[in-house]
DNA sequence: GAGTAATGTAGACAGCGTCTACATCCCGAA
DNA sequence: TTCGGGATGTAGACGCTGTCTACATTACTC
């Protein structure tokens, strides 16, 4: 009956995403409070209170756009060529991603959030990215048993996860590592996953000309 | 004059970093409180206040803890072997204690920290565990380029870490991985990094015979 | 038009980090 | 031995937070 009644008001439960957004661009994730944004909004300390039950669930909308986001900007990969120049653009959009929208990427992927399970919409987002990628590995090599494929596609997005990750750390500030090093860490990245996996048919190719 | 001055009470500063921690691997991170840390210390709520001047100072007395737990874990390492046979043993004392001591690991590299520049002993470490790997790589192959050396040592240390990060992630629950996957997800990825990286002498071996 | 569910308001509560004023306590200098 | 000062712990206050409750208002349904 009230099947739409959870739509009763739109406007504030959008704007308190936008605006908590705002105010952790602005000041980080530690300032982010429902009482920040009630009064950014002109509303009542306890407005947001009816369309979020709390404050972890605001955030957890926050990220669920994030993951939005993401999911687009990898779609939106340039397309075309074999199974092999794709799972590269791919490559290429996740680090991109990862580099260009750090707030975004940090919110995802460094943030503690409610148990996943209660938000099937972010596992739908994860799953479909993860998706793209086994099916990638699976065009490049047919041949592959399902649990490689798999496996493959574990290795690739940690390896890639983790240099997102450790690029955006603090800790790599402290490590003095050669500008170029960090420059060419991403394509390098992509080299030596390109190596790993092995190259069906064109093997030199990959290894040597790449960028 | 007061060289030693500092150590007047060793007792208190030292129990709100283990009590911390004890905290937090009890109730979670969340629940970290300089007044909860005091309380089950039967002391004042303000007394932590005379050995760490935020919040965050104490966390970050935890952290360094970790890391030095961290460095050690890596030190005791398995010694003999040749270089590629002691960068492997790095790798899965890596994955080991990132896997054992999830905690731990987690503080380490999912934590907001104050500035790490006023952190020089964390950095050290960091560093130090850093350099363990570039040796390693830059005695496997003496003839690299130190460029090339660095860019590899940046490699392994992210896919490690990505993969640590995402075996510890929540989203992990919700991609319906194989068993198996996740349990030969660590030898899979130091056989793909051994892949990644060429094996000056005995390819074959690593490539088919590890573990 | 009446009733009802959704939405926003206002106030309260406990918990937190942090600051300040005050009480001890211990060590070294006189 | 005394005494003075710095380090340590205590007690209370402040403003902030998330969350709960009771109340007002609004808008849609019957």
């Amino acid at each position: 009956m009230t099947s739409a009644a959870s739509s009763r008001s739109p406007t504030l439960k959008e704007a308190c995403v936008t605006e908590a957004l705002a105010i952790i661009a602005e000041q980080g994730l530690e300032h982010l409070s429902l009482r920040e944004v009630a009064r950014r909004l002109g509303v009542s300390h306890g407005a947001p209170y009816r369309h979020f039950e709390s404050r972890d669930r605001l955030l957890a909308a926050v990220v669920a756009r994030c993951y939005d986001a993401f999911a687009r900007h990898l779609d939106a990969r340039p397309a075309g060529g074999d199974a092999d120049a794709d799972l590269r653009a791919m490559g290429v959009a996740y680090l991109d991603y990862a580099l260009s929208e750090p707030l975004s990427y940090q919110l995802m992927f460094s943030t503690r959030l409610p148990p996943p399970t209660e938000h099937p919409e972010m596992m739908a987002s994860a799953d479909h990215a993860f998706g793209l990628l086994r099916s990638a590995l699976a065009r490049r090599s047919p041949s592959g048993s399902a649990i490689e494929i798999e496996a493959d596609a574990l290795f690739v997005w940690s390896a890639l996860h983790g240099l997102a990750g450790t690029l955006r750390s603090d800790i790599l500030a402290g490590l003095e590592l050669a500008p170029e090093t960090v420059a060419e860490a991403g394509a390098h990245m992509l080299r030596r996953i390109g190596a790993a996996l092995g190259h069906p048919e064109t093997r030199e190719q990959n290894v040597a000309g790449q960028r």
